[in-house]
DNA sequence: GGATGTGAACGACTTCACAGCG
DNA sequence: CGCTGTGAAGTCGTTCACATCC
């Protein structure tokens, strides 16, 4: 019983004849389009898959692998344009352009996340909350309205969102993604333990401070247990 | 030139002479804990493979695989004692105790994971506040005094503090960092984009949210191209 | 029958080695 | 000579298949 969820975790990249970009490279290449714009602001115009790896541990061949899938961006003996690297990892990346999300669950969490910079400089805009609770419904955060859950499908619709946040308790995640997809939203980013059931096509990141925080523990657990060599 | 950053990257983990526990199966090794212990407070005390891994997504196999590193637990036929299994997690992942953190740069993102439930639930406790901002210093939140990061070295060795979390911003994370190891801290939780340079025998993992949404846009922009199959 | 444990097959990702270009 | 691009080799992690035990 129970076997079918055989496809579940691969609903995103269906089709894989060609080598398709894998998490972990994508990953690797955000990293590298932040260290690259600090190149472009220092006025730098050309940089190695050395260079560029050498600040983040990852080596040169990783690098130029990871590189490989925007084309044949590189020059021998010259190396890699930075503004043309910037350009190409952003629109493989899809991030050359705004995205919108709604945020769910208006606790500590998600004021953080509201004020965080580091989504409003990479073109990330939170453009409508929502809470379950009544009594945060009609409050502001910095400039933004609480609605209520019941209004999401309508908001969203206004306001254009794309993409989901949820910061809302364990219990209550399921549901509330339920709703965020049938309101439109195409992919989830998700702060909350335990993981979400979506229908093919919904994309789902997940965050999980804790099993986070006890990859540390383990750690250091570790190298306090065995000895070192 | 460069070459010597080679075993930078695997300053955990020596001596792989055994089958090592990968940081996947240490995550999922989470996953479970957290599952299991919702089993045993419905009062269940046996528990598959099967079952475990089956909301979570995980193949029953890779369940078993993963539980193998903690020895023999398991009866053919039966399956697995949920309370022999919480336990031999906890101590396997060094969270049979509690861990006490000092935390640096007190921001949004700092006042929301001191108010999160989930890390006093699970044994966490933030003990020490540091901010370099001499207007925060003085200053409460919750039941705790900010400090100056000039106090570093005396603070932490009387609260006994041994992970250090970091939510500054990504040009102080470096100092910050070298700052904590000398005051003895022994693994770093760093929410700030950029990655640490330490020296061995110290843990570090990152928690880079930018990255994570970015993720998350690919996927989205990814089946929004692609014609689903 | 129902479940575990595990060697072997498989697949994905990383590193090596080197050809080739500027 | 420096640096990229890439097939080949290697490593790591997951899945399969099946022996085994309750």
């Amino acid at each position: 019983m129970a076997r079918q969820d055989r496809s579940a975790r691969r609903s995103h990249s269906e089709s894989s004849l060609e080598p398709r970009l894998s998490r972990a490279s994508v990953g690797r290449l955000s990293l590298y389009l932040r260290r690259l714009e600090e190149f472009q602001r220092a006025g730098i115009h050309r940089i190695s898959s050395n260079r560029l790896g050498q600040p983040l541990a990852i080596t040169d061949t990783q690098v130029r692998k990871d590189l490989a899938f925007l084309g044949r961006l590189g020059q021998p003996g010259i190396g890699y344009d930075v503004d043309d690297l910037i350009g190409s990892i952003r629109s493989t990346l899809g991030i050359d352009r705004c995205w919108s999300a709604a945020l769910v669950g208006v606790g500590n969490l998600a004021r953080a996340l509201l004020r965080y910079n580091g989504f409003i400089e990479r073109g990330f805009r939170i453009v409508a909350l929502f809470d379950s609770d009544l009594r945060k419904v009609g409050q502001a955060v910095d400039d933004l309205t609480i609605y209520p859950v019941s209004r999401m499908k309508e908001i969203i619709a206004t306001t254009g969102a794309e993409l989901g946040i949820l910061t809302v308790p364990a219990s209550a995640v399921q549901n509330v993604a339920d709703e965020l997809v049938a309101a439109g939203i195409k992919g989830l980013l998700n702060f909350a333990p335990g993981l979400i059931r979506t229908r093919p096509g919904i994309s789902v990141v997940n965050v999980d401070l804790t099993v986070q925080l006890e990859q540390l523990a383990f750690l250091v657990h570790l190298t306090s247990t065995e000895p070192l060599s």
